[in-house]
DNA sequence: GTGGTCTAGACCACC
DNA sequence: GTGGTCTAGACCACA
């Protein structure tokens, strides 16, 4: 695991987490790792899990059974859904579009780049 | 002005500059406020004008001339277009095609709501 | 049993009992549940109910006969209502007093609170 | 400073800046001591201010303004009543009646310290 | 100067 | 074993 982006590491373990979820790959009511093995996995330091499990359990998205460890809220995946929506709509739309706008980025060059992002992913 | 994004002020003020450019308000060759003018107009501290400053003359997008002050230079639209452009399709568009896998938001979606966003902006 | 209070689980079981013996539910002299069995109606791991058991022998509340099992204490009625009386006068109320002062909640909005408390639970 | 409750230190620190709010000691948009100052007026690690801070935060109480400082909200007596009086009526309140009941501590016990309390806290 | 993040290592209560 | 907290110290971006 390498952490590239400028988004801090415990952020981008939330993230990977949270996409686990949406895909299906985490089940909800299920245990995830402990923090001391996410931080394995990760290559990360426990402390740096403990915030990422911090923030996913602000969002209620992830809960704590005392001495037994971390578990996939009932409703995780609707939750995280509605939560990188919202934040997708209200924080990045308007900024995107207001690029768009300033650059004269017409909507079928967005489209045509999507298309061929997807393609490329599908491979 | 307020600065509430998450992004650091020194390069939000560089975008607004820069918006400026593009949009013509401002024209190349042209002296631009001193670093405490602009630091007036944008409340701010001008330490973090110079930052600005600094960053565009880092692109080319301004020069400056000892002791008399910062001007646009004679090509700042051309490059600062360009600079923009990569900066949108090589980072920011990934992300976001990313994203709208991800939360399954499909292309009409997204000409809707921009449709939406050019339309309010217009009134 | 759900244990969601962010007080242990181990002494929400011991109050559990104190409750129990307090309410007379469980005589005095009479031999209570085995770990095992009290860990099953609880829901919880043995261990944690070896912990309350070994909290309340160590209050004189209970006492273990080896290879027998855990019986209440002759005077554990007593014994539990001063314990209980002495944590509640020393440790809660300073606490509750303090808060009730800096939230300014009067004497009788918490008097009408008990009042309303006290008519439900009766119900 | 000592911290002897076993409340969590970060969480303490909270309490005591909200009780400061609270008591118009600190009045609102008035910037507050710095992590660093406030770790060594509290003699505490620094990162345990920073908890305490970002708590605060995550509740609207203070907020950042980059590179400068912490902030107390323009609403901030107002948000730290409300919690603190939900908190209070919500979680601790029933616990308090669930012990007196149990305890049969009657109500006039209970002013009666009360009282004896506040000519205390007013010597 | 400011806060934000991360690591390392420790100790604790709890299950 | 689990998480929760705290310390110490470091580096970074930012104003």
């Amino acid at each position: 695991m390498e952490f590239r982006e400028r988004k801090s590491i415990y952020l981008q373990i939330a993230d990977i987490i949270i996409e686990r979820i949406i895909n299906g790959i985490w089940e909800e009511e299920q245990r995830i790792p402990s923090v001391r093995e996410m931080a394995t996995e990760m290559q990360v330091n426990p402390n740096t899990v403990v915030r990422s499990y911090n923030y996913l359990q602000s969002l209620g998205i992830i809960y704590n059974r005392r001495g037994i460890g971390y578990f996939i809220s009932f409703d995780a995946r609707k939750k995280a859904l509605e939560i990188k929506r919202k934040e997708f709509t209200r924080e990045k739309l308007p900024e995107i579009f207001k690029e768009m706008t300033l650059l004269k980025i017409p909507i079928y060059e967005f489209e045509e780049l999507y298309k061929r992002y997807i393609s490329k992913d599908n491979i």
